[in-house]
DNA sequence: GATGTTGTTGACAATCAACAGCAAGTATCC
DNA sequence: GGATACTTGCTGTTGATTGTCAACAACATC
């Protein structure tokens, strides 16, 4: 499923018309519609930031929405940030390797909560 | 350490001149020592083409620069498209479940192609 | 001590991506 | 045959990134 399809799929879905849309995320309408129809420009998706406020209007995965725009979503980004090293070797993994590593986590017993965030 | 030092050591090392670099990556000198001195005007640091370009004219570590200039690794970036669902998980984890796979996988013999061995 | 090489810095211009906003159209439904 | 919602081409604005120019300091070498 493609970006622009998705977006329309959760307005519709909101009963928002592009304008009602638009006026929540504080953009223009004629914008929306150009996003819809995959008409911007340049880029093929709008930016990360506007991105997160369509998603927040809509009640949506701000995650899921990022990855149909070819982004990274937010959480992850963080994520690589704080463990790179970590993230640099799981992402040299095949897919096989990462296969198992999703089977074992999900049968790990209790989700546990994540350990701060390294000072500074 | 910074990506400012890091990469004026990654210069000296190939014995380049600000503007023999400059001419690799087909940019202006002066805008290389700002970056090596900090004084861009808005950003931080430059823009990922940008340091893609320096690494690849320096043969330094691509990631290493990214990383340090806080960005995600083309690397990794690449992977979580073809596996979104797999690293939102995994960015999911708190550091001592992370810290765990990382023994498990330091102790994985090679990227293998056989079967999964039974988890614990 | 003139000259050449390298690096530093400031002010300003050029470029481009993201988005705004208008205007004139289409389509539909009541 | 309005009213409403959407489309689309065009132009404009803004901010981030980089280019360009000019002046200057530090230093070596001749």
């Amino acid at each position: 499923m493609r970006f622009s399809d998705r977006l329309k799929e959760l307005r519709i879905a909101k009963n928002f018309s592009q304008r009602a849309l638009a006026h929540e995320v504080g953009a223009n309408f004629t914008y929306l519609s150009k996003i819809e129809n995959e008409k911007l420009g340049f880029a093929d998706y709008p930016s990360e930031e506007m991105i997160c406020k369509l998603a927040r209007a809509l009640d949506a995965d701000v995650d899921e929405l990022l990855i149909l725009a070819d982004k990274i979503p937010t959480s992850i980004k963080r994520r690589v940030r704080e463990r790179p090293d970590a993230f640099r070797k799981l992402a040299s993994l095949d897919d096989v390797t990462l296969d198992s590593l999703m089977v074992q986590l999900a049968e790990l017993p209790a989700p546990r909560k994540r350990r701060k965030p390294k000072p500074r």
